[in-house]
DNA sequence: TTGTAGGCGTTATCAG
DNA sequence: CTGATAACGCCTACAA
């Protein structure tokens, strides 16, 4: 276990000064010979030389770094946009460093407090919808937070990045309504989330813009943690006059609602079309295959990195930036024309 | 965006010096009166003073950080590995940097010499197999490797934690053995990775033990990445006598072989009986509910993080540790007992 | 119990 | 083109 070569030692054995080297490490900083930039490059193979980040960070004022703060990595939709993150960050030559808060404000309180500590650059996150003081302080400190999927509507001054969700929601409103179905079940994200209120937002509109009335019943909005999928659908299977069709519009609860489904004695698509928010592999290997509203996170996580990265760099305009991407519409097997309908007991 | 108050400001505006600052941040390190104390807790409370990692690691030797190698995190396992390094991680008060290497040896290169720069204490990885001298070069720095899920066996002095991939193997293939299946085919990693070799050894070693000869038509080594579990299953289907079960135990590779079935005539578990490495909720959700071997992730990840932390703080026993955890095997309904052997045509 | 001063490894400023 | 040298913010002997 020896210890790390530093640039004093690089400079020593090259018969430099530090300056020299630094400049090597740094192209453009400063004139360097090129047989000298040869001697030093060679000697920081040999010894095996690598800056030490912290020093650089400390006399700079910033990091290479970025945050990343999601609620779970095991949830597959957080999960992927991380690997995206990570990935396109690391083209870029950043680091990142990965927060979960398991939905928890108090978490993410401590999240941000990490993350101020460690002077990351900037934040991709997708917010609980509280801290709003917290994450305000982030952009006092001057560093550059970036809201993918979520956001609140408080920060006006924030990036960003988000599916266009009340247009989603409507897209699949009308598709079942297309096929006849009138009573329309919709599971939504908690109402506190700006995705749990603009999907309901769009299924509303959906459903005015055909004439039916909403049932409030029939809306739920429930968290994206536990297992309340499966009792939302429970509650809706047993309700007097059940839904013919139902819109899973909470990703992370997807799961848990096609359990209960899966359990029960309704067969989809006959007895009830599905629809849900999700872009996972698995959605379409399950039978039958499932309608979803596919989230393009990759286009989520790009732009989220450029945002943030861009920002860091100081290369974007002024004005805080709000990009909307499409989701995508797949039709599959698990949602059918409704049934003639059959009145009430 | 205002600078962000450093240590001296809290010393000044608390009419003290730094050290004593220094000395309630750490507590333990050295005497401070309790009004004092109080005095200059206020103080950092209203300036909203938060000590500068970069300059704490500088001095110190090691960083409260560790690093997380995974392939990609759009793989569930990793995924949910990471979801639960970065919990345990965070319970102990250390942060984590994601990186993934995609199955590339270059980019774990890259990501291992990131390592050393961000001078991190510890490094949990899922090694792909190659740049053994890279690893090597980690361990010499100072630098604790733990290894989870795979190994390098030439790497003899580093701590590892992995399931017994061949007990595993060898109970899933005995299962279907025990359902009267002699032609069975295997799905596995990489040969040059300690999983897909593990794994295969167990099957082989089942076979064995009931007397039953293995055709090497049957076996494959396939990589992690691409689409090639489809192509696989589809070499197997097609052989002239094609086997009756399979076991995939190439856990990335299950969903890409899933398909393939799925796309084919076949039945399962009629025509084909079915036995995965994969622990993702879905696999119950598909029809029918696959029967797998459940790789119990959050152990690797506790045990993991134990170990990388535990080193780190230099309470852990000279010896290099190995710990292995069992996997467990679920049976759902895509296995089945062997239809009458028909003769081949 | 508290304060002073030196150093951690880099980069940046300014003379040579 | 190159070399001293002063920060960067914090910890830690060593003094007081």
């Amino acid at each position: 276990m020896k210890k790390p070569a530093t640039i004093r030692d690089v400079a020593r054995e090259a018969g430099v000064s530090v300056a020299v080297v630094s400049r090597v490490l740094n192209e453009g900083t400063g004139p360097v010979a090129p047989t000298t930039r040869a001697k030093v490059l060679e000697v920081i193979e040999d010894l095996g030389y690598r800056p030490r980040a912290a020093a650089r960070e400390l006399q700079q004022r910033t990091t290479s770094t970025i945050g990343l703060v999601v609620a779970d990595l095991a949830n597959p939709f957080f999960a992927r946009l991380a690997d995206r993150v990570v990935w396109e960050a690391r083209a870029r030559g950043v680091h990142v460093v990965v927060l979960t808060t398991q939905e928890d404000p108090h978490l993410e309180a401590e999240s941000i407090a990490t993350l101020i500590e460690r002077s990351v650059a900037s934040v991709i996150a997708t917010p609980a919808g509280d801290n709003v003081d917290k994450w305000a302080r982030l952009i006092d400190l001057g560093i550059n937070v970036v809201f993918v999927d979520r956001e609140i509507d408080q920060l006006e001054q924030i990036d960003v990045v988000t599916i266009r969700n009340d247009v989603s929601a409507e897209v699949a409103t009308a598709h079942l309504i297309g096929l006849g179905h009138t009573r329309i079940g919709f599971i939504s994200g908690p109402a506190a989330t700006s995705t749990g209120r603009d999907r309901v937002a769009g299924f509303r509109r959906a459903m005015a813009a055909a004439g039916l009335s909403v049932d409030d019943e029939l809306v739920h909005h429930i968290p994206f943690r536990g297992d309340n999928g499966s009792d939302s659908v429970g509650a809706l299977l047993s309700m007097p006059e059940p839904p013919t069709a139902l819109i899973v519009g909470n990703t992370a609860q997807v799961r848990s609602a096609l359990r209960r489904i899966k359990q029960s004695e309704i067969h989809v698509p006959e007895d009830l079309s599905l629809v849900v928010f999700d872009d996972n592999p698995w959605t379409e290997l399950v039978s039958p295959p499932l309608t979803v509203v596919r989230q393009p996170i990759e286009m989520l996580a790009v732009h989220s990195v450029d945002l943030a990265v861009g920002r860091a760099k100081g290369l974007l305009p002024e004005h805080r930036r709000r990009i909307e991407v499409d989701a995508e519409f797949v039709r599959r097997s698990s949602s059918a024309p409704a049934r003639q309908s059959t009145p009430t007991t």
